[in-house]
DNA sequence: ACTAAAGTTCCATTTAACGGAACTTTTTCG
DNA sequence: CGAAAAAGTTCCGTTAAATGGAACTTTAGT
């Protein structure tokens, strides 16, 4: 085992509740003797990956992390302009706005873009979600075969609230119904009194996918506006698809059954 | 030597002109052997520091690595409020606004608003300008004594450009005026035609040093709109000093040679 | 299909990481 | 203020990982 997965195991450890570590946080949090955890700590700060706080004792991410990390997003294009897109539908109707990508059987938001309105649904970057129980999730599911939704899931899984999908063959029946519609929708599953509607996106060039997303509180949300929020979605993820040549991207497809849900 | 010391310096290769790497990269600006190019950045990937771009070959910083790096600047708190501020300075006038930190002799742009004009100062984050010769450079290295600042330039500098200083001497007359006047001032130094103003602040906490930074067409402002954008700027900052006890602050202090330059 | 370039794997050697315990510093609280 | 506890650092021999060179495999170009 090599210092790097202690060195990644300790990056791991920072979120938007610890935003600084210290040598006991890292004798608890990863189980490492004191003396591992104090050498380590003291070797990333010596390469430049994190920062002793003012004088000592509590190390922090780096500069250089903050700059490396800001590559990200443009390193992956994608992302970039999904963002555009969903900034400029949050922007326009006042609610919630993210962008999500899949890492196995999770969802992670990316980039948000707060709403508006008072009532507003508020996600944080960095934050986890079981793929088949979010719209995001869905619509990036969407993507694969069957089989492969099968083959990530070889436990199943167990739904965490009323309206998520309880079996496979539920997960794939919504899946197909997610394709054929051209988005993902959900309600009262990750949040309860929370809609969203997303939209799957695939760089072939890279491999990336992302979902935009939009989130908004049930109650507050007129059918018409739903629709309206669906379309401008859909709009701009179809301009990026023609743009990057997304060939598994799903066209907008409204039928009676999603004008009146 | 340890493998961290070869991880940091992969992240450092990263750069706004090169956003992924492949082995023959690492070999040519590293000078490390095939072998250990091709092991280290697998060995990253595997650690969830590093992503492969699409099926292989060319590595790119990780989602983990974006997310811990977007908690820098909430761990350095003061750099959120100081970017708040210039983001509402930026917005009211419509100018590029900045923020930057020092690293010794090297200023680095951490978070940046641009402005509105169409004739607008364009500033990339991670890019690197010497702190001598720019108004958030002043700006921050006023903070230190002239003792410190001397210890800094050992072998002194180069002026790059007309209006840069020139020696060391110029230089701390420059900063003795910084301190007086509360503000840095730069006029055709990193760019032609491009005017700055800085105001340095420092948390006595952390340690965290940062310059707020509004820089516009030298050409396009009128003295009365140059006045408003030192105003508005050194309010915002005294804000902030007033509010984390920085007791090295310089406030503003508008003499009749800064009313009309 | 052939060749050159790029990337990976294998090997013995060298070097760094490891965990435990002793030691030092800082913090807590009577 | 001073003792005790908590937190952090350093030292040690042992163990495991990193290293560079060379052989090998894969990819890209013509």
């Amino acid at each position: 085992m090599s210092i790097l997965t202690a060195a990644a195991d300790v990056l791991r450890c920072f979120s938007s509740t610890r935003h600084d570590v210290t040598v006991t946080d890292l004798v608890s949090l990863l189980g490492m003797p004191k003396s591992n955890a104090s050498r380590l700590l003291r070797a990333m700060r010596d390469e430049g990956l994190l920062e002793t706080v003012g004088d000592s004792k509590r190390y922090r991410p780096s500069l250089l992390l903050a700059q490396v990390g800001q590559l990200y997003r443009f390193a992956a294009s994608l992302i970039d302009r999904a963002d555009a897109v969903v900034g400029r539908v949050s922007d326009q109707i006042g609610h919630t706005g993210y962008i999500s990508v899949r890492r196995g059987t999770e969802i992670i938001g990316v980039t948000a873009h707060p709403g508006r309105h008072a009532l507003r649904v508020v996600t944080s970057i960095g934050d986890r979600i079981p793929a088949f129980a979010s719209s995001t999730g869905r619509a990036l599911l969407a993507r694969l075969s069957d089989d492969e939704v099968r083959a990530l899931y070889p436990d199943g899984f167990t739904a965490p609230s009323e309206t998520a999908p309880r079996t496979m063959d539920e997960l794939l029946t919504r899946l197909a119904e997610t394709r054929r519609a051209g988005f993902a929708e959900s309600h009262d599953e990750a949040v309860r009194g929370v809609r969203a509607i997303s939209i799957g996106l695939g760089d072939p060039a890279t491999g990336d996918e992302v979902a935009l997303c939009i989130s908004f509180p049930a109650a507050t949300v007129e059918p018409g506006e739903r629709l309206a929020i669906i379309k401008s979605l859909a709009e701009g993820a179809a301009e990026i698809a023609a743009l990057i040549q997304d060939k598994r991207f799903f066209p907008l497809n409204l039928s009676n059954a999603e004008t009146a849900p």
